[in-house]
DNA sequence: GTCTATATCTCGATAGAC
DNA sequence: GTCTATCGAGATATAGAC
């Protein structure tokens, strides 16, 4: 229903302008350079789609399609407690942001100048109701506060915080590299490391205030 | 001894320029599009710097002067306890991302297409020793481990996750304004609020195990 | 220092052969 | 569907009057 498999050179265009457009933004990117990096001639860009601006429309769009079918929302479904389901979140949004590095970074560039697009892609998930990760999340730390399973936080802002802390050193990677040594040498582990760290941080920072805890007291 | 005081056009021309180039990056920014922000002909652009490219690269260096300037070093050496520094580097990093939300958004940028230009400038930094904030305030991290004060984490990833926090909601200012409808509304209540939320989840998430506390275990 | 006019060149887009 | 060749718009950069 939705869009017919692409071909194969399509799919080549698609992954190369990513890359062109979320390092250089929309009006950065050159033609002549995705189709270089797609190993292909400049005029089958046009052959495929129209215009640049059509270009990166469809990549774009494509990117948002991808961004949330890419989540593990089963995975989100299954945990039992509410550690159980940050730890999940967190490892499904720092493994997208490893996956998915460019497609991440193209959100950002667009929201870099101004996000005129990212208004219907949004709506059209506001529109699929509680269904979206972030926003199943984001009930889910409403309850555990009612449950007393949490502190009383602010679950927009304290949302907010995981996705930032998730997704920055992908955003900035080159500084973070160059601040933090063991990312320079090895980004896949520094990855694994920051999964646990942001986890510790945030289940910690999300405590009951030492009193009314599930287990003993001291 | 640095640079001299700039005339008042080039000071139009700076800030200009910075706008279109985080807005939309070394590349896609465009000549007339400054000259047109700044009051000016495209002429007189060349006139004070000779290239697009030197004129990048002036705003940039002078971005990151900027960046180290602007932070309130002797706040953070006031501080007597880690909560009051910790309040403190938070309140000021989210000031400054406040203030100077698109020299920000440069840096970011400038990470999106690699960083070629952050070498020398994070090198120079990391020369001056131990007296930049991010740096002071990561020391005082491990400080604070070994005094007991706060929980043993690691002050690399923490300090990330302290800037991430900060950071982000400027770079993604207009996905955040659409998912939280208070941020849109009021943006300026919405920072403050940030700089509290930000507080209280990390402070709570370093406090000790509820063990060898400074008040009395219950 | 500031402007107008113009040169030069890069890039997006098209035409047309195969 | 894919290529070569080229057009034309738009962008950077310069020349030169004031």
């Amino acid at each position: 229903m939705s869009a017919a498999e692409p071909s194969s050179t399509e799919q080549e265009i698609f992954e190369a302008a990513l890359v062109a457009f979320a390092q250089h933004g929309r009006t950065g990117a050159r033609m002549q350079q995705i189709a270089d990096a797609a190993g292909i001639n400049k005029s089958m860009l046009h052959y495929y789609f129209r215009t640049k601006a059509d270009l990166y429309e469809a990549v774009f769009a494509h990117t948002m399609e991808r961004f949330m079918a890419s989540f593990d929302h089963e995975a989100l479904h299954e945990a039992n407690t509410f550690a159980e389901l940050l730890r999940r979140f967190i490892d499904g949004y720092v493994a997208f942001c490893q996956s998915h590095t460019h497609a991440m970074r193209l959100l950002v560039s667009e929201n870099l100048r101004g996000g005129p697009l990212l208004g219907q892609h949004l709506q059209q998930m506001a529109d699929a109701g509680t269904d979206t990760p972030p926003r199943l999340f984001r009930d889910a730390i409403e309850t555990a506060i009612e449950t007393g399973e949490i502190r009383p936080v602010d679950p927009d802002h304290t949302l907010l915080t995981i996705i930032a802390s998730c997704i920055f050193p992908f955003v900035a990677r080159p500084t973070v590299e160059r601040m933090h040594p063991p990312a320079g040498s090895d980004w896949a582990a520094f990855v694994e490391m920051r999964k646990e760290q942001i986890f510790d941080v945030v289940y910690h920072g999300l405590q009951p205030d030492s009193v009314s805890s599930s287990s003993s007291p001291a």
